[in-house]
DNA sequence: GTTGACTCTTACGTTACGTCAGCCTTTACA
DNA sequence: TGTAAAGGCTGACGTAACGTAAGAGTCAAC
């Protein structure tokens, strides 16, 4: 069979056949005289084999490793990938939350000042309150309500600085030294308003990107700042475990 | 400020700072004798914006329009570009489905004969049928399969020559004339075994997808088969609404 | 023999930077 | 003030997986 049948039958263009054989990903069975690309059915059989792993989002050179080497661990790899999967998934779900709660604000801006960015995380008008006490009860809440209105706005700024650290660190690695020790002082904080466990605490961090309200809030200090803060309060869990 | 401390402050590397200059998409503000970089607040404000929309995946090129164009239409690009990122994540999900399927069936490969491909398919032995029964009620199952077993292994031929046919043409875009010619055989074929209501033909086609056996046992005669069904029924549907 | 359908190779374009390489400026310290 | 470290600049190639011509040869049919 020449190229344009074999691109029919598989649904690859020509081009695509070209390449993987530049590739040696798929070199056809024969070649005529003048150079024509002849396939043979288990160069097909090929095909689709390369077309499966491609459908499943490898990359040609990895498709390439797996098929040429028999002993190659293919489980292995499917697993790995299976991972990377799952993980671009929880960035693209991400990304919807936050563009579908830009759109739902009715604005393509994020025209914030310094202060509408470090704004609103007042404490007191706590608009979780409600869910606080469905969660961890209502003694607790009552607590850190006591503790927050007798230090009042020493405590905020207090927040608000660590807040503005964490995001000046958002960029790095979450098992980085500088973000767990800027998580760490977050967790200290916590503590001197409530007690927390550490299962606690890395639960809030699963909260903080599970309802879009904290993150939105939280992302004002910084776009990711509250994915970065999961990750950071997962690994912080982890290390402290 | 000078390019170095803009990367800090913002998390790009510097550069990505270079890049955005040389794309127009963040001129600095100000530039020394020398050639060196200085960028103002209003630079700093402009790249928030850049990187805002960069990590709801605008390419830079579409970036450059929203926030050159101040009267761009916006939510226009947002709701669009939600839309993009919801195809991406169905097209993700299928992905794992059939990754995590593939590992659970506990083999890397794809070798299946032709014979291998186009068997079970026997209704007569139908996995789902109690799905069936549950979804649309016994009479019509019982009816169904009444009309098999009195035709026998002639209709079942007759599918596998339709499923053969779907699979030829899945490549095609759901709305193309081959395609739906082919979707609407098969729903012809479906009718000559039961009655189908052309909002039930959609809703089985969801269910194609939706359910994983479904999903692996149509597949086998081509990967990604059960995806292009749904989408041609769900053309076909909205065509002959 | 001519035409139309195929096929081949070569090579640039795409996206968003990463990563040198070679060279110039500024800053800090002795 | 001399020198070295730190920072800055401009090329320019590499990456992934093909799409898209361009220019030219081949094959089958009328």
């Amino acid at each position: 069979m020449k190229v344009k049948e074999v691109a029919a039958l598989s649904g690859v263009s020509v081009r695509t056949l070209h390449h993987y054989d530049e590739l040696g990903l798929l070199k056809p069975a024969e070649t005529t005289e003048v150079g024509y690309r002849v396939y043979s059915d288990e160069n097909l059989a090929e095909l689709q084999q390369i077309l499966f792993y491609r459908a499943l989002g490898f990359s040609l050179k990895q498709i390439k490793e797996i098929l040429s080497n028999p002993s190659f661990n293919r489980l292995e790899a499917l697993e790995s990938q299976r991972q990377m999967l799952h993980q671009k998934r929880s960035q693209l779900d991400d990304m919807i939350r936050t563009i579908e709660q830009t759109i739902k604000e009715g604005k393509g801006e994020v025209t914030m000042t310094r202060e509408e960015r470090f704004k609103g995380f007042d404490f007191s008008e706590n608009p979780y309150e409600q869910e606080a006490r469905d969660r961890w009860g209502d003694g607790a809440v009552d607590e850190t309500n006591k503790k927050l209105q007798q230090f009042g706005g020493e405590q905020q700024e207090k927040m608000n600085v660590i807040y503005r650290r964490l995001a000046e660190v958002r960029h790095l690695p979450s098992n980085s030294e500088e973000a767990q020790q800027a998580i760490g002082e977050w967790y200290q904080f916590l503590n001197t308003i409530g007690t927390y466990s550490i299962e606690a605490f890395a639960g809030l961090g699963e909260m903080y990107v599970a309802d879009e309200r904290f993150t939105t809030n939280i992302d004002k200090f910084g776009i990711g700042l509250a994915s970065f803060m999961r990750d950071a309060m997962r690994e912080y869990a982890r290390q402290n475990n």
